[in-house]
Parts: structure tokens; C-alpha cells; sequence
DNA sequence: TGCCAGGCCCTCTTTAGGGCCTT
């Protein structure tokens, strides 16, 4: 009960469609306000990675020779996520690579999708901005190894999504906050917050 | 040939355009 997968891939590029593929994936199940299991992966999907993803990644095309087929880190990956519902940092990007490469192994993702950035842009508006680095640095929350490597970002990412269930439980004085509230609140304008957790609040029991 | 992401959000908007965020 009450468990969320938190997943982040590192890719060739920014689109499945333009041929794009997964180069690593990092992925961590949270149970309340504690991360509960991990998982990480290197995946070679037999494609060059351009120069300045290299760069910004650390992750080298002599790296992946070593790595095991997008077939093999897929199907472990579903093994790992199970029926267990799924959150993202900009999940529109992560939800598009997992979708591609789970068709590949002609698996069909069914769970819902939670995006930290859509929730982080609503309850710290204030923020000069909503990049993962940036929130991490003004939530003060732990930094678990280096940016732009699928495990540390997955971790982080995990850390301000229990921090911002941790200060909507505060602020509202709720006893949970369920994947069911934050993919309502991530659709939800910022003035009908309140409103939208009045009404869980009865609907859920929370 | 030349171009090429895509979803969300805001505003000088809605018959649109541009910035943010991910690699």
C-alpha cells in the first residue's frame, strides 16, 4: 500500500520517434517517506551516443559495449515495477522512453504516471526554477551521487516527491497522500488546489 | 529539400507563440 516507483531514464536524445534510444535506466520503489528498493541498469541498444550526451552524462559508447540488451534491462525493469504506479521528474520524457522500449519487448505499461516537476511548479512557485538540480539545492535535500546518471537522478527525484507529499500532508493536515491525489493535483491550476483536496479528502478518507 | 520532440503553462491567448523541462 501506498508504494511508488520513481524511474529515470538517460537516452541518446530527447525523441523515441527520431530514433532515440535508452542508454541506462535507474528506478526506486518508495514506501511513504522511505525509498524501500532500487534498481540500475546500463542497456545497449547497439547506437552511438552523440559526443555532447557523453559529455553530459559520463556515460561513453565503450561503456555500453559491456552492457546487457534493452530486451534483457526491459523485462527486469517490469519484473522490478510490477502493477505499481509510477512518478517521473517531466514524466512526459521518461513515459515516452519507457513506452518505446517497453513496446519493443511487446509489453504494455498500465499504470499511471506522476510528474514531480507539474507538482513541484504548483506548491514552490516561488522557486527561480524547476529543474531537478535547482529544487534539490533550495529543499536542501540529499544529493546521491552525480546528476545525469539515471540511479542518482531516480533518488533525488524520490526525495522531493516524498518532500513535496511531506509538505502537502502539512499544509492541509491530511493522514496520507496517495499516487491517486498527486495525479489529480498535477492537472489540477494552482488556485483549485485547495478545493480538489477538500474533495479527496472525503472521496479517499484521507 | 529541408526540417525534425512533446507536453505543459503563461500571456501581449483561444484562428498563437514562446519558454520551460527532460537527454
Amino acid at each position: 500500500m501506498g508504494k511508488i516507483v520513481i524511474i529515470d531514464f538517460e537516452t541518446t536524445g530527447l525523441s523515441p520517434r527520431l530514433g532515440d534510444r535508452a542508454t541506462e535506466v535507474g528506478a526506486v520503489i518508495i514506501d511513504g517517506h522511505k525509498i524501500i528498493d532500487k534498481y540500475q541498469s546500463l542497456m545497449n541498444a547497439g547506437i552511438a551516443i552523440p559526443g555532447f550526451i557523453q559529455q553530459l552524462t559520463g556515460i561513453t559508447n565503450t561503456m555500453l559495449r559491456q552492457a546487457p540488451t534493452c530486451q534483457k534491462v526491459m523485462q527486469e525493469l517490469a519484473d522490478f515495477i510490477g502493477d505499481m504506479p509510477l512518478a517521473a521528474h517531466n514524466a512526459s520524457f521518461d513515459t515516452l522512453f519507457l513506452d518505446a522500449e517497453w513496446e519493443r519487448i511487446g509489453y504494455q505499461r498500465r499504470q499511471p504516471f506522476t510528474c514531480s516537476l507539474l507538482l513541484a511548479r504548483r506548491l514552490y512557485p516561488h522557486f527561480p526554477d524547476h529543474k531537478l538540480g535547482t529544487l534539490v539545492r533550495h529543499l536542501k535535500l540529499p544529493t546521491t551521487g552525480t546528476y545525469h546518471r539515471a540511479l542518482a537522478d531516480a533518488e533525488m527525484t524520490a526525495s522531493l516527491l516524498m518532500n513535496i507529499k511531506k509538505d502537502l500532508q502539512q499544509q492541509y493536515n491530511l493522514s496520507s497522500v496517495p499516487h491517486e491525489l498527486l495525479c489529480l493535483l498535477q492537472k489540477t491550476p494552482k488556485a483549485g488546489i485547495a478545493n480538489v483536496i477538500k474533495k479527496a479528502r472525503l472521496k479517499l478518507d484521507l
